[in-house]
Parts: C-alpha cells; structure tokens; sequence
DNA sequence: CTGAAAGCGCTTACAG
DNA sequence: CTGAAAGCGCTTACAG
C-alpha cells in the first residue's frame, strides 16, 4: 500500500482505467476514508467544510462507492426484489417501472424473482433467493403478499418487505392497500344508473383476496341500490380468458338472463365478449359487459372494454418508497400516502338497458 | 477470531444464528480456505479424496458462498442486466422468464432496466448501471440490441453481453439471432394460397430491423408468387395501434383496396380491424387479416388473429446460456443454438378470397 | 468532529 | 496438489 501521501495536485490522482476508491478520495481530501465513509452515508457528524471538501473530490474524481463492498460491510446487499405470482405481463412490467421509477437515483437496483405459489419448493427458493443476496428489501404484489407463509419467512430472515393488496394484512410501513371495493362499487353504479335491473357477476377465485373484495364491492353497492343479485346471477370464475367463456355461456342460457355482466378482471370480460358473441348475440347491444383492470387489451377489442384501472405503477412506486423511507431518515410509519383508489374508464361495452 | 482450531465433532461448528462462510468449512474440512475455494470455483488443481471431504463440509453446513464478497474480489458481480426499450410487456415478461430459466441453479440474478433509446442521457444513465453493478453481463433485446453506440459503451466497459436480433449484428457468441424474414414470407405464402392477389403490407419504423427484415420476407416471397406489391400497397406505419387504424382507412379508401393486409406486428393488425369495422366492414369476410408476434390480444380479440410467433422466452434462455457458457467451460462460438424460426399460428381472421 | 485498526467473506499472486 | 499472505472497497467498534 505505501508510498507517502499524494499532494492534491499530484497529476495520477487515481491510476489510470481505474475507477477511483475511497482510498482515493480520502487522500486527495486529506482525510481519512472513515470520514469519506461519513460524508457517503450522510453521518451528521461531519463539519460542514470537511463535508464540503470531501464532497468536491468526489464530484471531480466521479467517485461511486461499490455497492458490492458496501454490501458486505453492510451485510445487506443494495438489491430490492420483486417477487411475484401475478400472470398478467402488464401488471409485472408496470408494477416494475413503478418500483424503478422510486429507485431511480436510490444506488438500489431490482432484482426480479417469478415464482409459481403452489411450487412445492417455494419456501425454500425464496429462502435461498432472499438469504444468498442479503436483499435489502422485498416487494410483492397479489396474490405472493397474501401468502402468510412466506411472510413468516422473511420476519425470520429479517428482511424488510412491502405487500400490496386489496386489503390491509400488515402494519402501514408494509402495506400499500388499494381501495378495490370502491372500483367494484362504481362499476356496480356505472351499470345501474345505465338502467340496468338484471346484472350478473362473474366472481375469481375466492384463493384471492381480490376477488373477495371486488365482490363485495359489488354487490354492497347492488344492494345499496335495491338491485337483487339471486345466486344464479352470483358465480365464479378463474380470472381467465376460458373461464369467462364458461360464465358468460352459464348466465346466457338462463331463462332469464342478465342484461349487463360485471367479470372481475378484463380476461374473463373478454370471454364473456365470446360467448356472447358465439350466441348470436350483438354487442354491445344485446348485452353490457365491464371489466376490471383495464388491460391494455381492453382499448383495443370491440367494442371498447369499460373497465376498472388501478395505478399500478404508482401502487410499485409506492411500495418502493415504503422500502426506502428508513433509508432516507423518514419513519415509514409517518409516510403519507394517498389510498389508492381505482378509477372506472368508460368505454363503449356497456349501454343503456333496453 | 482467536481459539484453538475446533475439532470436526465441536457441538458448535458455527456461530448459531449466522451463516456459515469458507473459514468455517476450512477449519471443519481441515483445509486452507484457499483450497475450499478452489472446490467452490471447480478448479481442476485439487486432489479427489480432499474435493469430497470439503463438499461433504459445504453440504453438512449448508455454505452458500456469499455473491458479494466473491463479487468484490473477483472485481465484477453476479447479476445479469437486461437493458431493454422494447414496450410490448409481454415480450419483455417471457423474455425475463426465458433468461431467468437459464439463470436457474447457476447463482446469478437478473437485475431489470427499461430505457428509452431517445433518451439524451440514456448512454450515461448504462454506463452508471454496467459500471455501479460491475455486472457479470448484459442481454438486449431489439431496439436496444440495435444501437452500437450502446455496443461501443459495453465493449470498453469490457462488460459481455448479448444481443438479440433480426439480423447477425455481431460476432455469434454475442447474437441471438432470429429468421423474422421467414416468418413474414410465411404469412405472405399462407394468403397467396388462400388465393388472395391485392395483398398490401403496413412495415413498422424502417428505425426497427425488425420491420426492414420483415418486410423483405413478405415482398420477397409475394414477388417469388408473382404477386405484385405496388407501391400504394406497400406502406408504413409506427408499430402502434393508432398507426394501424391508420394505415387501415389509407389502404381500404384506395380505389382498389386490398383484400388483405399484412402488419408487421399485432398491435397494427388490431388497429386494422378497427378501421376495417369503422368503414362498416365485416370481418374477416370482407378483408382478411395477418398481424405479427402472437400477443395474448390475439387470441382473444374478434375473429381471432392469425399471426406469426416468435418464442421470446426461448430467445431468452439462449441469450443467458450464450453469456454462461464461458463460466461453464463451454467455448461460446462452439455452443450450438437451433436457428430461431418463427410460427405461423392460423386462426380466423384470414379467409379464402372470396 | 475525526481517525487507526480490525473485519465483512471471498480471490489473486506467489510460494512450495 | 496445497497454503499463508495480501488484497478487493467498504463499514463497524472503539478511541480520542
């Protein structure tokens, strides 16, 4: 290591093609690199000048501090993991975008984890993932952030986690709770102020949360209405494209069908659509469907898809700061955030009752 | 650190409650962690006999050797990086998946970043993210994997990487190179045999390789028909919905409109059908319809869309095996990868003409 | 407010 | 084939 202390204006201030280190920096501010190390992780206990100084050989040198040996000083690497369950593509890249859109500038980096829930190894994945890379925290939207198992898991691993759902399993610091009764209630009101009387529900897999709470959604606001919801008019689905046909054939072929469909999520909506569709019927004429999620999908099919929209990115981004509030001095508890709250996007498939 | 050297049946082998690292499986194997090292890095140089008393050890403790530290000395991470502007989430999520198949068991993680190639600061934003990471390589796919200003920044970051693309771009250890020019021909030769001869084709932005090569499969195999493609027939679009209803009412107000339309990727073919149904048009009798790329949308949007697929998630995982190979011991030029040949996938949204 | 020493868990370079 | 020493670039724990 010798060689006697360098002057500020020595012409190799760093070797060349190499990045330059803490060390550094520590020498050309003369200083040590524990107070280098101060100035980076924003110690308070650095006189302002000291800090100023240190501050512009960073700048000049173009330090970055390597977040590999911070990591294993630290004993917390700077990666946030996604982990995540949900099929839909454009739920995973914009919950993504929006994790990224908090990370950005953080020195944090996403780590992407898909995983299948009834894996019979999936414990032990997340538990080889999570504890081989120290994450310093994790994200996980439905249906993972409803698995209590797994969350047992990370406790035991120490490791901070944010859940998103539709419903609040866990202390406010690690949940971002979207409002999805409300989505579900205005599509309920959206279908009765167009006058429709006999409106059938298409129901996910209760295994979800979300389906639960959509649902009651609903059917609150049906009733709020006066509208009867008989449990011919009240079934379940599988939140997919085939299982929307199913439904829309077992509500179509009864005696007295319904005029308008709610679905749960815009797969089955759009199944719905087929079914109808392969019954002769004339959309949306014969038939008011809306959906919920507003995949980019529901703009595109004809008619146009009304559907309920939840922010997804906004919902990452949020989560993400979540993770980072302690990071920043901020107590994550005191972290206001908005409710998220979904928003009813009025397209062409549903019409006036006849 | 002090104390004697524990003998192999000590009751704690490990500090409870903390993960066991190479000095411990050294003291318990009775080696020089140098020599656990060399097991864990499958160095050639290590007899038998001692090769089985360590792994035993690593197995009996369960040692995970940690990323970060190998990492830092090793002066470059294991995380894998896929940098991508490519705004189809469903090819970005299969093209996660694929990569993360091959990354499966081999210790590293993928870590994501979207970008937008026109971005002023998109060069300095992917030297920060390759440099910070020190990654262990990079994927990227199209348009990405089409800008050598990028190529130039990874070459003297002396960062592997990757590419997929339409068109052998570089050196094959560092491609992934898909025939899209069959594919098109495909669809070109799939409505010649339906009988169609006013066929017209919407290219994407000449910026993409995708759609220079695409087109180039289409017209070259309509010429090889004896079909003539004039030049009213042969227009751009922007790979965008909106672009394909435009292009839609273009070709259906000529006076001799086509009785089919060929689009460079689904979105456009979607947006066709639209125009096509704004002009009062039946579908599919009244124009037959081939899109490109097989979205989930296709099979789901009414008359079900005949289109050409690609398998993203197989591109995926040959992309990562190509920049595993070397730390697999396998010569990446010698890796043989089966030509990416597209599907043509028929549904109904193509008829006979009439 | 600042620093010298020891350490995080590995690998490289050098010996033998 | 094996190992003791030094190092990767940072932080913690302890002094002052």
């Amino acid at each position: 290591m010798g060689g006697a202390a360098l002057a500020h204006d020595d012409p190799r201030p760093v070797k060349p093609g190499k990045r330059a280190t803490i060390n550094d920096v520590a020498r050309i501010a003369e200083v040590s690199k524990k107070t280098v190390s101060r100035v980076i992780n924003q110690s308070p206990f650095v006189r302002e000048d000291t800090r100023e100084r240190v501050n512009a050989v960073i700048k000049e040198l173009g330090f970055i501090p390597d977040p590999q040996a911070r990591g294993l000083a630290f004993r917390r690497s700077f990666l946030v993991g996604m982990i995540y369950d949900n099929p839909s593509p454009t739920y995973v890249v914009n919950m993504q975008q929006g994790v990224l859109d908090a990370l950005k500038g953080s020195g944090l980096e996403l780590v992407v984890h898909p995983c299948q829930r009834t894996s019979p190894t999936l414990l032990e994945d997340i538990r080889g993932f999570v504890e081989r890379q120290r994450l310093f925290g994790v994200i996980m939207p439905p249906s993972m952030s409803e698995d209590e198992n797994v969350i047992a898991l990370l406790k035991e691993l120490d490791t901070p986690y944010v859940r998103i759902a539709s419903v609040a399993l866990d202390e406010p610091q690690a949940m971002v709770v979207t409002n999805d009764w409300i989505g579900a209630a205005e599509a309920a009101y959206h279908l009765a102020d167009l006058g429709h009387r006999r409106i059938a529900l298409v129901r996910g897999l209760d295994l979800f949360r979300s389906s639960q709470t959509r649902g009651k959604g609903f059917s609150d606001a049906l009733a709020e209405r006066g509208i009867p919801l008989p449990p011919e008019y009240d079934i379940y689905g599988a939140y997919t494209f085939e299982s929307g046909i199913e439904a829309g054939h077992q509500l179509l072929s009864l005696p007295e069908p319904p005029t308008a469909i709610f679905t749960l999520n815009d797969d089955m909506a759009i199944g719905v659509m087929q079914a109808a569709r392969d019954r002769g019927l004339e959309l949306p004429r014969d038939l008011s469907i809306v959906g919920f999620d507003d995949l980019p999908m529901a703009a595109r099919v004809w008619p146009n898809l009304t559907s309920v929209r939840l922010p997804i990115r906004d919902m990452g981004r949020m989560a993400a700061e979540k993770l980072l509030a302690p990071m920043r001095g901020i107590d994550p508890a005191q972290l206001k955030q908005p409710t998220i709250r979904p928003a009813l996007i009025v397209r062409k498939s549903a019409l006036p009752a006849a």
